[in-house]
DNA sequence: GTAACCGGTAACCATTAGTTAACCGATAAC
DNA sequence: GTTATCGGTTAACTAATGGTTACCGGTTAC
């Protein structure tokens, strides 16, 4: 993985920066999925098996956002000649420069846990 | 502000949280508008302000993803008693705590754009 | 033969997210 | 008296998101 080159930008290129990163990222399942994909990268992880640990996605929306995040280069899909065959979703060199954000709403997310309680 | 902890968690729990995070930061504007306070944090920010610079949102979203950041304490409202009267946004020490998110958020944005060119 | 698993797709529907335009009262500027 | 600014609200609408159910062909296990 290339390392990422700190970049200068003005307010108005940050926002802009943040809109074009929710289009890809944006959305209800895209981040957890490309977590699970992280926490298990020397893995097979199948459609099935993904579905099983993003709790509480449905066959239709994995579908979709794994096509989305496909086409943005993020994952890779490979069909394998199991019995009964099984496809394979990992996630891309490029899909790994998404850690930094995942973990930044990881850490968010269970502080603020502990807060409200 | 406090330092975060750095917490340990099942990959299970990990999910749970980016599932926590997004239903507070998660949508179109709130991490737009958070990074928008940030970078303006000494200054006046009225509503009409945060709407010209926060650019594309309308009255009606601003209207109601400032009040949804300040139920979550992340942003506080007070009117300010001027003439025209006007009313002035800023962030809590709570809402610093995103900054590592849009943060990280600016980033791969920024790469993003650089990376499809 | 029947049931189950795999990786989905199709149709339908409900909810949410977000846009646009008009409008409000109060005040100030011309 | 008219227009503009401030900080919104309201209504009407469309687009996007997401859920549910049923179903598909192919294969394996019983």
């Amino acid at each position: 993985m290339e390392t990422p080159i700190k970049r200068e930008a003005t307010c108005e290129q940050e926002l802009a920066a943040i809109r074009d990163s929710l289009e890809i990222l944006g959305g209800k399942w895209k981040l957890r999925i490309m977590r699970y994909l992280n926490n298990h990268i020397d893995e097979k992880n199948t459609f099935k098996k993904i579905q099983r640990e993003v709790e509480g996605i449905s066959a239709k929306m994995l579908s979709k956002e794994l096509r989305e995040l496909e086409i943005n280069l993020l994952v890779t899909r490979t069909v394998m000649e199991t019995r009964p065959i099984t496809v394979n979703y990992a996630m891309t060199e490029y899909g790994l420069s998404v850690f930094p954000v995942t973990e930044t709403l990881v850490d968010w997310g269970l502080n603020h846990r502990e807060k409200i309680k």
